[in-house]
DNA sequence: TTGGAAATGATAATCATTTCCATTTTTGTG
DNA sequence: CACAAAAATGGAAATGATTATCATTTCCAA
């Protein structure tokens, strides 16, 4: 049996880092990520984490995103792509649906002549709770 | 005769910056902006240069968006709210009309019961002369 | 087993951005 | 004008994320 090539590429590494992005589900800055496995005893790197994490954005299996401080962050790309809403004083995440913007996002590229489109959207205020 | 809040608010450094964000047109970095008006003569200190962007963009001056590697952009922005379309690979922006996405960003912090609500968006992709 | 390529990780280097703080400039008031 | 308080300024050092170096280790095919 032959694996794919996606896989074949995978070390060990970066199957460490998409384990703990797929355990932790949301975003996390590469900081993270090795805090998260130092933790659980991992003595990996930081230097191999920001390698893996490269690695991965380039084959385009994860997703870098800029927290508003300009830090990178980084989730699986699943099939479902969702969007966030973050309460700014303790920072507890939704996951939410943004059909509206999808459809937003492609119909002003259009307009404009643009391809390969992408788009961010975050949501931020103060939750219930806070 | 009265001059505007905003105008009361401003000082020398801060009317520098806007000079050159306006001849400049685009976006620009800090670095940029420091280098722009040292190359002129002006002795201003790239300290005075990030705090009179951060007081901008406070006061809803200028915009703040992010390059790909997460440094910090600037650029003069109208009076209306609104979002960008950017070019990956030339950088040339289109603000665009986000109702839309006011909309949906409403909804969505009322639903999960959060309050102070902002949001951010933009999209991404290749203009049609690149 | 072995030689070379790939992976690893500690350390140092980079680079944007902030913080500190002493000095200068501006401003309000008598 | 003079003078004190407040605001602005800018150089230097600190910070923090990210990248580059480089010696060492692990992998793996022959």
């Amino acid at each position: 049996m032959r694996m794919s090539t996606i896989t074949q590429r995978m070390n060990k590494s970066d199957l460490k880092l998409i384990a703990v992005l797929e355990r932790t589900g949301g975003f996390a800055s590469a900081q993270e990520l090795h805090q998260i496995l130092r933790r659980e005893g991992d003595g990996i790197g930081l230097t191999t984490v920001y390698r893996a994490l490269q690695s991965l954005v380039d084959d385009k299996i994860v997703d870098l995103l800029r927290r508003e401080d300009g830090e990178a962050i980084y989730r699986l790309c699943g099939d479902n792509h969702h969007h966030h809403l973050v309460c700014k004083s303790c920072g507890d995440t939704v996951e939410i649906e943004g059909g509206a913007i999808e459809k937003w996002a492609k119909t002003m590229a259009e307009e404009f002549g643009f391809r390969e489109v992408g788009h961010t959207a975050e949501i931020f205020g103060i939750c219930s709770k806070c």
